[in-house]
DNA sequence: TATAAATAACTGACCAGTCAGTTATTTATA
DNA sequence: TATAAATAACTGACTGGTCAGTTATTTATA
């Protein structure tokens, strides 16, 4: 018999929706709870009922943009097309949902940083880069013993992929007007496929 | 005649070795002053005798960082040999520099998310881009001139070496075990070459 | 009216930067 | 050569402001 609905779920992805924002303004330290809460429309104190501490908000930031870009990841749709097309269309949508995600870039990299004395954000980036290499290897491996691709190796070719992928995107992420997103990984992946076509 | 010798550059140095140190260990917001005067060996008063604030040590280690790379990206000593052997050349170079610098990875990631807020940052990552350019677009270009390479876009094959660098850099800080810096560069390198060989 | 939801006011730890005072080294001169 | 004067180098206690997290109180509704 509650007195009021429940709201908490609401009120959660209220709160995260305002740390991703002031988070990507002024970085972690400098952002102020003070601020989370004005940009959620909510009071300081409200923010606690909803969230441990502040720390506790990079965690479930990370578990909202982690568990979408795994989606992303996903390759069971592509099991019918050649492992080239395959790979390309992992690549533009990778891109795309690069793109859609370029608002967290700063997060992201004080992730990045955050990652070499936070045990618990290294867990997660492994983790990605684990799903990754899981979507990926099974498609350049097929390419392989279909005689569409050389005798690489698959897990070297797997990593280069990913490099152009991250690589493109920081270039990019301080250099907009030099590095356009969508083309230049696709022209690292295509450069990539013509060194291993057979 | 003074009456004691001048020691403003050995304290200097002294101190921004202090700081990268300690930045790297606990990050930039982190790092109090008094731990950096401590690992410098210093009283935090003397610290502000030769820097201006915690900001200044930003912008001077980040100089010092680059001066440093930029000196190790000149591709002057690299033009008897083909425009492949530069390349290769070249990466081994900068995948030796990268490992060498690796401890101040932490620092970088923060700068690279700094970079989205402050101008000066920015200035100098984009100028790091520009030195590379410089280095890399001639030996690309001589290469598509000889007819060692196809008629390449020079400028979307000198990005995606780059983006092999810093890709491969960002996925080895926090995956040393599956990376292997110096062999993935390497394959990465190997596989573009291969898509532009001619 | 019982209680979930929200709030505004509050507290205390923290730390960058300051500055009055101290120490160490060199120079001048009796 | 002793020692006084000069000053560069250094110190650390202190201050003022900030802000994460708490609490006492009010508001809204089932």
């Amino acid at each position: 018999m509650s007195p009021r609905p429940d709201v908490r779920d609401e009120r959660v992805n209220q709160i995260l929706d305002a740390a991703e924002l002031v988070f990507a303004q002024k970085g972690f330290n400098q952002a102020r709870m003070e601020d989370i809460a004005e940009e959620a429309g909510l009071s300081k104190g409200t923010l606690y009922l909803y969230i441990k501490d502040k720390d506790d908000l990079i965690v479930s930031i990370l578990d909202r943009i982690f568990t979408g870009v795994f989606e992303l990841m996903s390759t069971r749709d592509l099991a019918e097309k050649s492992a080239t097309d395959a790979l390309l269309d992992f690549a533009s949508k990778m891109s795309h949902g690069y793109q859609k995600l370029s608002r967290l870039l700063p997060i992201a990299y004080e992730f990045f940083s955050l990652a070499f004395r936070n045990p618990v954000v290294q867990k997660v980036l492994k983790t990605y880069l684990q799903h990754y290499l899981e979507s990926v290897l099974p498609v350049i491996q097929r390419g392989v013993d279909s005689g569409e691709f050389k005798e690489v190796d698959p897990q070297e070719v797997a990593i280069a992929f990913a490099a152009i992928f991250e690589g493109t995107t920081l270039l990019w992420a301080y250099n907009q007007e030099l590095i356009h997103l969508d083309q230049h990984i696709l022209a690292g992946v295509n450069l990539l496929l013509e060194g291993i076509w057979a």
